[in-house]
DNA sequence: GTCTATACATAGATGATCTACATATGAGCC
DNA sequence: GGCTCATATGTAGATCATCTATGTATAGAC
């Protein structure tokens, strides 16, 4: 893994990441994972086999709505936030933050509660 | 989850927190896991068998090395970071710091690049 | 006409973490 | 003398998000 992540970290904040990628404007599928790629540099690199299953997850929660595209040859699902959509952004926006810096807490630990000597 | 996190954030970034829990002296589990939840102000709640398997892979992989006490009651097992771990705490810790500023990025995203189709 | 990029999709594997359980000691309490 | 809770370590099996691999089909470039 020279210039792409741990896949793991990517664990727990892949629905953000889409959600988010989606906040502007509605897209389809290809396009959020170009569009990832582009913003990371490269370095966030979503599989069509994790994007695919994720959006119909993410719509049969309500948090996204599909519109299939058929007027070019290229067949197009275009995706766009639901108002519950919009909601769960903003909450786990604040929980990723929330957890970025509670993990800057472990990182650079508090002082010790017990004093050292010297 | 009411004051937890989603559990898959925790997901790459475990080892991280155990390694940088041993960053300043030796300490056993249990002793690892309660130093956690207090400085994560109880949000990371690292389970007995999360970490036992987790430090017995971190030994495997030579990032930390133990020793038993048995000179109390309590068995307790200390664990303190090779010079290894403390190479991999270093670069696991920039690998983190580098995703979060990603996902930064992503959440606050650049203009787009493409033209808005219509 | 062949190759690559586009565009969506499913099936099955992987593996980190969780849940649940198991064992044993020390200390406080009645 | 027995009860309960905190201490302390451990294993077995389940879960499920993500990955790998594969499949289909069209458009455009050369």
């Amino acid at each position: 893994m020279p210039d792409t992540f741990q896949r793991d970290l990517l664990r727990g904040s892949l629905d953000l990441v889409v959600l988010s990628a989606l906040v502007d404007e509605a897209k389809y599928g290809y396009l959020i994972q170009n569009r990832v790629r582009e913003v990371s540099q490269g370095r966030v690199d979503l599989k069509a086999g994790t994007l695919y299953p994720l959006l119909h997850r993410l719509e049969a929660d309500k948090l996204i709505r599909c519109k299939w595209d058929d007027s070019t040859g290229r067949r197009r699902k275009w995706y766009a936030l639901t108002a519950a959509g919009r909601k769960r952004l903003k909450v786990q926006a604040q929980q990723w933050h929330s957890y970025v810096e509670c993990i800057g807490h472990l990182l650079s630990p508090v002082p010790p509660t017990v004093p050292r000597p010297a």
